[in-house]
DNA sequence: TGACAAGGGGTTGCATACAATCCATGAATA
DNA sequence: TATTCATGGATTGTATGCAACCCCTTGTCA
């Protein structure tokens, strides 16, 4: 395991909370290594879209504002959905099962209220998809992205019927990959970050009240 | 300018081609800087999506096989297509005054066939038009993608034809932001990419023949 | 002659030391 | 009392030394 992806864990799991401070040294003694690697894990971070630097003044956490999040998904909406139209093409039976195999766990999960694991196995699941519909170059760029959701802890914020419905796009997703339809699959991975930007930040249109 | 501008200006430039290896002393040398601020600039670029990096075998210049570059311009067709939408609505008119001088400025060195200025102002316009569409956090999110364009040389496959339509491409989408025409943006913009993917990549539906 | 193993040069990975910068605290003065 | 400036601690930026690793060369043996 490399100090990159230690230092994306305790982002991602919640260790640090957007905005918190990132100090080297506090870092690389939680991890038993030196600044330097952590220096690297730092800056690779940053142009991953996790960490905010500023010369001389250290890292933090990212924060995105409200209007970048609406952008977010609407962003996420198009690259995604566009994963999902290729991964019709592209996908093995096998890739499709092993979609489903985490939808379904996905579910399971939910049932049981087990968020930490619901949020893990739904990275997975967008993550899996882009790389199965592009490349794992573009999967590694829009990554951020992705994160952008987890960091949010996205799923705190939904109630019991938006929770239902973002598993069930999932599996749904997969059954339309499956069946090798491309417009099925654009259409309800769309369906489902609208349905998630919905719950995470309310009814859109506040302009015309 | 920092030593990561740098190394990237290098990449981008062209005095390194996709492929090439960088050598972390070597760049040291050529920059006048230890290999510290080196090794940093070398592992933000890669998480850009610029160089690659193999562990204890160093870094080298991406290169991109021919499928994945599709895919990057039907990407690039959604991300930037909606950055060009949402101009139209968040762009003052110094914005779009801005974006119609650089196309212009575009016009003129490709008429004095000055390609180096050419690519520079090219990546300029897009990366501009991804800013004023969406924020400088997601900008830097997508930069990898439009520098996958220059890392192509782009224009050196133009012909004559192919590079008077992308010419007058970007004028045509600074007009539509000035007009605060959402759709007239984007299918512009569209059509500005899926053009160049014609130009660089050849014709399209090579599996029937 | 071919294959495999040992050695050596070169490159990267990490740790530590030092320099530069920032920020907060507190004292001195208007 | 408020403001300014200086000083100190703390944190980041850079340089350098050493260890680990890879790969190419070379030599030996079948």
């Amino acid at each position: 395991m490399s100090v990159v992806d230690d230092v994306r864990s305790l982002i991602l799991g919640g260790q640090y909370a957007p905005g918190d401070r990132l100090g080297e040294v506090e870092l690389a003694e939680a991890l038993g290594v030196s600044r330097t690697p952590v220096r690297d894990a730092l800056r690779r971070l940053q142009s991953e879209g996790l960490v905010d630097i500023t010369a001389n003044k250290g890292a933090r956490v990212v924060e995105y504002p409200r209007q970048d999040l609406e952008t977010i998904f609407e962003l996420r909406a198009r690259i995604e959905g566009l994963a999902a139209r290729q991964a019709t093409a592209l996908a093995t039976p096998q890739d499709a099962d092993a979609l489903h195999e985490v939808a379904v766990a996905i579910r399971e999960h939910a049932e049981r209220g087990d968020q930490d694991a619901v949020y893990r196995l739904n990275a997975e699941f967008h993550q899996s998809l882009v790389r199965l519909g592009s490349s794992a170059v573009l999967a590694q760029s829009i990554s951020s992205l992705i994160h952008s959701a987890v960091l949010l802890r996205t799923y705190s914020s939904f109630d019991e019927e938006a929770m239902r419905r973002s598993v069930n796009h999932h599996i749904e997703i997969a059954a339309a990959i499956r069946a090798g339809d491309p417009e099925w699959a654009e259409a309800v991975m769309r369906a489902h970050l609208f349905s998630a930007r919905a719950s995470l930040l309310g009814p859109r249109r506040q302009e015309n009240e």
